[in-house]
DNA sequence: AAATTATATCGTAATATTGCAATATAGATT
DNA sequence: AATCTATATTGCAATATTACGATATAATTT
């Protein structure tokens, strides 16, 4: 097979797994790290810092996009792209309901 | 090609990414879910949670222990699994840097 | 020790992802 | 309008992931 069987999850499920799975890439980790640092980026500056081509660069930003941890702005010849938090709180508030779970208890 | 460049990053940028993708997959959020309610499962509980077969359960219990998102306990005939911690105080420190350093800042 | 229960692993098919060269698109400059 | 610059898209090959049936392993019960 090697389809995901989305159908049987919650919207939930799927988006935060879809927004974590965006993430789960060393490259797209490296490219929110340049925006932390650099708070914006066109496609050519991380063409210049990571060790990949062109095209793929521009398919990891559009991965990216596509869950809405980054956005981009047309500004005339090229796209400036930032971070988008509102994604990162959403992420956040899962990770904190975990902790909060995991350490009210010990485990088995 | 198909193969990650892990190489070419550093291990924290190949360690994270690691962590993010084995959560970007709903039914591995939906194992974390279940665990957060209920504390602790074995593979059992899952599988009857979950509509996939035993095998793809178990695949993806140690997808998550790979990892160290979850930790497995042998009780007797079967596996204690639980949430651990410390993987999602990583995380959300990640988190953490990416909010403050955006809410510092508008976008472009 | 045979049967049962619980989980893991193997093998395999279907699909998805990664990466790049080549090409297309679109605004800017000359 | 031709050229340049910046980015996106297409097509393809290599690899990875997802899922499951069948089988293996290992502790438990009868």
């Amino acid at each position: 097979m090697g389809i995901t069987k989305s159908e049987h999850f919650t919207d939930h499920q799927n988006e935060l797994a879809n927004v974590l799975k965006a993430l789960g890439h060393p490259a797209r980790v490296a490219i929110v790290e340049y925006l932390i640092q650099h708070k914006q980026c066109i496609c050519g500056d991380i063409v210049n810092e990571l060790p990949l081509s062109q095209a793929t660069i521009s398919q990891h930003l559009r991965e990216l996009k596509q869950v809405g941890v980054i956005q981009g702005n047309i500004e005339g010849n090229s796209i400036c792209y930032c971070l988008n938090p509102q994604v990162f709180e959403q992420i956040t508030q899962f990770m904190g309901i975990v902790i909060e779970s995991v350490t009210k208890n010990k485990c088995c």
